[in-house]
DNA sequence: TTTTACAAGTTGCACTTGCAACTTTTTTAT
DNA sequence: ATAAAAAAGTTGCAAGTGCAACTTGTAAAA
């Protein structure tokens, strides 16, 4: 993933954080950032540290929206942070940059070389996660597990065409991100293995059909 | 939602044609676009006309992904048009724009005023586009159909804070939003008016417990 | 090493959902 | 105005899923 500040020097960031009339904020370890930050329609960036947005469910559910490190982007339009109940609790001390989206989107602003590159940046940025959340929209929309879990096999495959798939987090993280009941995913996966379509060992799926 | 080509003038337009060498195409009604645009990683801008994007499921199901305008924006990074089995099918006669997305993001392009104006169009669009995206994320989060349901009517309360509801497509086309199967959703609609939690009277939806 | 925590694996059961097959109502086209 | 098509409304049933309550395995902390 690119960075918000590729390709500008130490003075552009710092016209471009004048022009665009930034705020900065410093966290401890365990802060709630978006207590202080919320605000109507914002972008941010971690400038130092880590942070976690996630939210409590009715029911108690911790849901983990994402995990942010250094020169990650946030934000109302950027992220899941529209969602009432969320927070964003700070993993270190950290540093946020929040800058306001109508300031961002000030005309003005295209006159300077330092705010288009950043501009630019944003725009691949976003792309990229907009991407990501088309990607998983199409493993929710399937209304079985089977089926959530031969297409996220099927977009795993189309991004790196191997059968031997190595999943990046664990199988209740896959849970989470297909949306369904750990438990009634571990059956579908044996479903799966019993029909000879996969194998599993650990985090490595092999596809069998492929 | 913005225009991409917002704030550029009719000279404006073709330099920025020229400058990210551009190619367009017509469409006959009924005419296969993909087909005819498909490739590795494009922007595209409706010029005239009206499409549809959609795809069919192992099942014969057709799901339609997003109805296209004149100066709607789509593309492998900006619109779900990466699932190998979709299609996106003209209309009404139509011309399609189409931009290399890699054309967009050479840094040369920064030094005119005209690409600036246009990319700060787009980063607004994909912006709002993915915002679009979460929303739906997080109905598609929920594990139940009665979850889904009061997710949807919790987030369009937020946008507009009225007991009041009015569906902006029909019951058939909400049950695919929300990609639940169509009677057991209508069977959960009824559940919510026997516990007196909604009136439903055509696409008017009473939240009575807001 | 031992303890503690967390992920992985397993199972029964109740409840939810998808699906098929209808009827009825509303909308659109001729 | 009538026919045709699409959406809304209804129901029974089989299958799928969530959930709780476990056991077992593995990795991290005391």
């Amino acid at each position: 993933m690119r960075s918000p500040f590729q390709d500008l020097n130490k003075l552009q960031i710092n016209k471009l954080f004048d022009l665009l009339n930034v705020h900065s904020y410093s966290f401890k370890k365990y802060e709630d950032i978006l207590q202080t930050i919320k605000s109507e329609n914002i972008v941010c960036i971690v400038l130092e540290g880590e942070a976690q947005i996630s939210y409590i469910e009715y029911n108690g559910n911790e849901i983990i929206l994402e995990n942010l490190t250094k020169f990650s982007v946030f934000g109302t339009n950027i992220s899941g942070i529209d969602n009432d109940d969320c927070e964003i609790i700070s993993k270190t001390d950290s540093e946020i940059l929040v800058i306001n989206y109508n300031d961002l989107l000030n005309p003005k602003n295209l006159n300077h070389v330092y705010f288009n590159i950043f501009l630019y940046n944003l725009f691949d940025i976003t792309n990229n996660k907009f991407r990501e959340s088309n990607k998983r929209i199409r493993i929710l929309e399937k209304k079985q597990i089977r089926d959530k879990l031969l297409e996220y096999f099927d977009i795993e495959y189309s991004e790196n065409p191997s059968k031997a798939l190595y999943l990046p987090f664990s199988l209740k993280d896959l849970a989470d991100y297909i949306a369904v009941n750990r438990s009634a995913m571990f059956r579908e996966l044996k479903h799966l293995k019993d029909d000879r379509l996969i194998e599993i060992k650990n985090r490595k799926i092999t596809l069998l059909y492929k």
